[in-house]
Order: structure tokens, then sequence, then C-alpha cells
DNA sequence: GTGAAAGCGCTAACAG
DNA sequence: CTGTTAGCGCTTTCAC
């Protein structure tokens, strides 16, 4: 009823027919192989071609326990950071000509485990990986190394797992982003930030509250101010709540949606950005420099992530020796805008 | 040498060896199906749990020509519209437990029939894609839909080809765009905007000059300003070039990243928005709202329509009566802020 | 250089 | 209710 009449799937059977030859003789000269005369090789390539023959890759897969696919598992996509490293992955990806099978785990570890559950039995020949915020355990992702798929991690890692991480300095960067709001004279600099996300957070705020005690001023946990992971109007309230109490001079946001939810509280509550407040923020979103005040950013190097994460993952495919805990560590830079200078430019 | 022990897979064979019954038994009993003894069934699944069976999902795809798996195939991914309509294709892949293979055009029609090639044979069960702005000649897509392939569209849509399409209200959201500007006051409109995307672009323009039409106002060519579909300077330059040249007083425009090198055009000639230039933007970021001044933008319902254009995949691949050539548009709608508003409000 | 045959792991008739 | 059997479409020894 339909109107998809299923046109003639053609396969190696067929093709073999029209051409006289065995079946094997199709499969070896569509694959290259040496053992064929060139001749014929020509004669198949092009019967194939013209008959618009592809080739059925389950089959393919079944047959020789290879899928030539991976697959991305990142908590979520509707984000700057994970977008331009799925760019960055695809980029590598797309010239070894894989395919990329998509996963979003939405921070939640059942979620995570569930789809590692999935990816066994060779679904995917390797795993790219950033983990949810939640995770714990890892059992899910040590079964699956157990069976020969491996996984890379990019961003959000785990130290005890023995495996290629790429990361960005997140310490660094937190102490250098506090430096340069103490060096703007604030004095009083308050860390918005998400529960969970055991490696990457952490590290920020280890390195802002390392850069604080180099100064002298020593940090309290009141000036670490926790938002829930959505984008929601509640963490305005939040942040405006802080604002009130703690009365902050500085504040350097953890995540990329927390910019908007901090500069939409200090706008209700009529603070000047950056003369009340100075702001920085963790994010790679274009938008930036348009801000009202341009935002000073850390500008993590999201699609040189993916493309490398990507890269050993594909050296670990072809049997490449690559360094089994090798931790790859690119800088994110710190871009200086009119929210966290001393003196307005007029 | 990689210490990659592969963990014995186990299969169905050995899980009936074990358990002592047929492997078809495992498998109907794995799969629910009606004609196993309920006490069987319970000892194959716990089994199962047990020894950590994870059914080979190649086989299973070669055996059932079926794969569990779509895909989508989009222009880009570092865009808040086609991240948020992932969301939404992905809210309800999950329900269905499906899988999800990812492909990036980068709007070229050359990538995109060769990833339609690569779909034919079975590797996915439907399609979900928004087109590549230089595809004329869609012979790849009904090559795939002849085959079997159900293909549903959004947002960047092709007319002559029958098969469910999701869009918003392109025309119409320009259209009322315009007249929000020429309702301010705005008199020399111009659409900021990008070559090709045959359907959807073409309709905003069409709307931005019916709107001008209907008012008295003979749209020019000279209003049209085209610029480069990458995020780059270049694009700023253009709309400073034109800025200087026609002076319009209003601007429209037509993609997300637009609105950046809009807005650093205006700055860098020191022009205000609104007061000297008023400007609306068909963007879906988040940082609309915190942009100097906050930006009026056409939002689209983006996560509704993935989700709906997953829906009405899924209703065609359960043999639902899909019509063939449904067409749902979903509105946007207008969110005015300070950007294109007559007095300050202050 | 080419072909016959076995089988990857699973499902679906069909018998019993 | 359970088991036997024949493939799904391809790759790969191993003979010739």
């Amino acid at each position: 009823m339909a109107d998809t009449p299923k046109s003639d799937k053609i396969d190696m059977k067929t093709l073999a027919k029209v051409l006289n030859v065995s079946i094997a003789t199709v499969s070896k000269a569509l694959r290259d192989s040496h053992d064929i005369g060139p001749e014929t090789k020509l004669k198949v390539i092009e019967a194939a071609r013209k008959l618009n023959y592809v080739p059925n890759p389950y089959a393919s897969s079944l047959r020789k326990k290879a899928s030539n696919t991976i697959a991305i598992i990142i908590p979520e996509i509707a984000d700057s950071f994970f977008s331009q490293a799925i760019n960055g992955i695809e980029s590598i990806v797309a010239i070894k000509k894989y395919h990329t099978l998509i996963y979003l785990t939405h921070d939640s570890y059942e979620r995570e485990a569930y789809m590692f559950g999935e990816l066994a039995s060779g679904r995917v020949d390797g795993v790219i990986m950033s983990v949810a915020s939640n995770t714990e355990d890892t059992s899910h992702i040590k079964t699956l190394q157990q069976a020969g798929v491996p996984v890379v991690f990019f961003d959000r890692v785990f130290n005890d797992l023995n495996s290629v991480k790429i990361t960005t300095d997140d310490l660094n960067s937190a102490y250098v982003a506090t430096n340069h709001l103490l060096d703007a004279s604030c004095k009083n600099i308050s860390l918005v930030t998400i529960k969970g996300y055991p490696s990457i957070l952490s590290a920020r705020e280890q390195g802002y509250k390392q850069a604080l005690a180099e100064r002298g001023v020593q940090p309290k946990e009141s000036g670490v101010v926790t938002c829930s992971n959505k984008y929601n109007n509640e963490n305005v309230e939040v942040i405006k709540e802080h604002l009130r109490l703690q009365k902050p001079d500085g504040i350097i946001a953890t995540v990329e949606h927390l910019a908007t939810s901090t500069y939409l509280a200090c706008n209700e509550l009529k603070l000047n950005i950056p003369r009340d407040v100075k702001v920085v923020c963790f994010t790679n979103q274009i938008t930036a420099p348009i801000l009202n005040p341009p935002l000073t950013t850390i500008l993590q190097p999201a699609f040189d992530m993916g493309k490398k994460a990507a890269q050993l993952l594909f050296d670990h495919l072809a049997g490449k020796a690559v360094e089994n805990n090798k931790e790859i560590v690119l800088p994110s830079t710190l871009v200086i805008r009119e929210s966290s200078i001393m003196e307005l430019l007029n």
C-alpha cells in the first residue's frame, strides 16, 4: 500500500551470476585482493557500480567482527563545548570512513551504564566518551574494555581507569581566571558551579581555591554557589540570593549556561558588570563578545580535544602502540573582555 | 601485548549448552515468545543475565533485515537549532530503544550523497534529515526511499519529494518580524542572509519582501546582504560595508551566527542598537537575553520539530498509516527584546 | 588466478 | 511447548 516499491536488492550472489564468476571472486575483487587479476577486478567493480551494488554492512560486520563504527557517549549536546568537540571527532571519523553512533546520557549514570551494555557484542569498534556527572562506579566501562573495545575519554575523565584521556587544564585555567580577577582588584570572589562532575568541576574549584589561598585569601565555603545542572530560572534565583547575602565582587561561572544565569541575576539586582561584579565564565559560546558587557571567557579547545580523542582511538584501532594510560592536556585560554576589566573603556 | 584480555564472548550456543536446551529455545525465550513455558523462560533469562549475555546486534540485523537504528543527517551540529532538534529526536529514540547514527554534511551535496549511499543495504531503518544548502539533485534521497527506507525531513525540506516534512512557518515569521520592525518605525530594513538554502532562507526572504510590499515599501535588491555560510570575520566586513552604503535602520538576520556578525559590525561602526539600527535574528541561542542589547529573536521550536520528526518516523516504521506527503508546520515565536524596541527603557 | 564451502550469531519456519 | 534446520550476505581458508 505504501508507495515504496522495494527495488530489487542486488547482492554479491546476483553480481556473481551476472558476471559469470564466483561469489568469492566478487568479494575479493571488491576488497582489492591481491589474488584477483586486474581485468577481472575492473569488470567486477564496473558491474558493481553500474548495478548500484552496496555491500550489506551487517553481514560484513558479522563475519569480520568489526563494525567500522564508533560511539560517542556524552552528557548533552545542546552545549557549545560538546557540539564543537563532536565536530572535531567527526573531522577524523569522516576521513576514516567510519560511522558514528551517538548517545546522550543526560548526565545519568543509569543511562550511561545501559548504553554501555548495548555496546557489548561488537556494535562498535571503539568509544569516545565524557562521563556523566553522577557516575561513580566504573564497572560498565571496564567490562567493555575487557571485551576488547577501546574507550577514549575526553573532558570528563576517570583517573582510575586505564585508558587514554584528553583533557584541558581545568585547575590551572580556574587558577588563572581567579588571579585575573584578583588582579582586577576583586576582594570577594565566588565560584558559581554545579554539584557532581567529579573530575572536572572539582579541578576548577581547586584552582580557584588555590589561587585565593596563595594570595592570602582564605577561601570560605560560602563562596561556592551550587546550581542545578539544567538551564532554568531556579539558578537565577540561587545566584541572586547569593549576590544579596555574600555580595561578591567577582564571579567565576564554571559551565556555559551559568553565564546566562549570572548575567540575568546581576541585571535583576541592578548590579553593574564589571563595576559591581566582575565575571568570568568557562564557555565556548560565540556570542561572548556581544554580551552586555562582552564576557571574559575561558575558551576550551573543544574541537581539538575531540579531534585528538578520535585520532588516538583510531591509532589504537589500527594496532599502533598507544600508551595505555596516556593523558593529553590541551590548554584552555583566558580571553579577556569587558566583563572583568577594571577601568571602563570610555 | 595490550592488556585487553578478550573475555570469553558468550553467545546463544554456549547459553543453550549450559542450560541444556536448544538454541532456538534460548532465542525465543529471550524475545519473550509465546510458545515458551514460563519456567523455561525464567531459567533462560536468569542464565543470560548471570553470564552477561549480550546478543550480537549485527547477526540479528542480518537475519531480521532490521537494524533498530536510524540516521540523522544534518548540515552542522555546532548550532543551537540543530543541537536542540537532536535532543528532540533523541527523546523519542531513547524510548524506542533504537540507535542513532549521526552524519554531518557540512552543507555539501557531495558528502550528503555519499552518506546516503552508505545507508543503502539496510544500515538504518529510517532517516531524519535536514538537507544541505547546495543540494539540488534529489536522486540520492529517492533511491533510498525506493529501497524502502523512510526519510523524514525537518527544517530544510524538499517540496518535490514525497515524504513527511516538519517545518516551521519561516515565511510568516519573517513577515511578522518585518512588520514588527516597520511598527518600530524602521524605514529601511535590510535582510542579512546566506546564499543557497533553497527552501528555508528564500521563504524568510519572501516573508520579508511581502511585508515590505504590503506596507508600500518597494523591496530593493540592495536590501539583501549575502554572507558566507561559515562563522568568520569576513561576514562582519560584508555587513559593515552594507551598513555604510545602505544605511539601514533595521536588520533581520536569518541565521544564528549572523547575529554575532551583525552586532560586531554595528559596534565597530559605533552604531547603536536599537537607536540607529534595530535588529531581529532567527536564533535559539540561550544568550539572547543577555546580549548588548538583549536580542529580539524568532525562536524556532527546535526540540519539538525533532521530536515530531522522530515520532512520525517511528509511526511509519511501526506500519501505522502515515500520510505520505504530510507536512507539519510548527509555529515559531517572535520574542521581543530591546534590540528592536523604539523607546529605550530608561 | 579462481571457486567451493564453511560459518560469523541469530531468527523463523516447520516438525515433532 | 521444544528442537531441527535452513538461511540472512558476506569473508576466508583451502583446494584446484
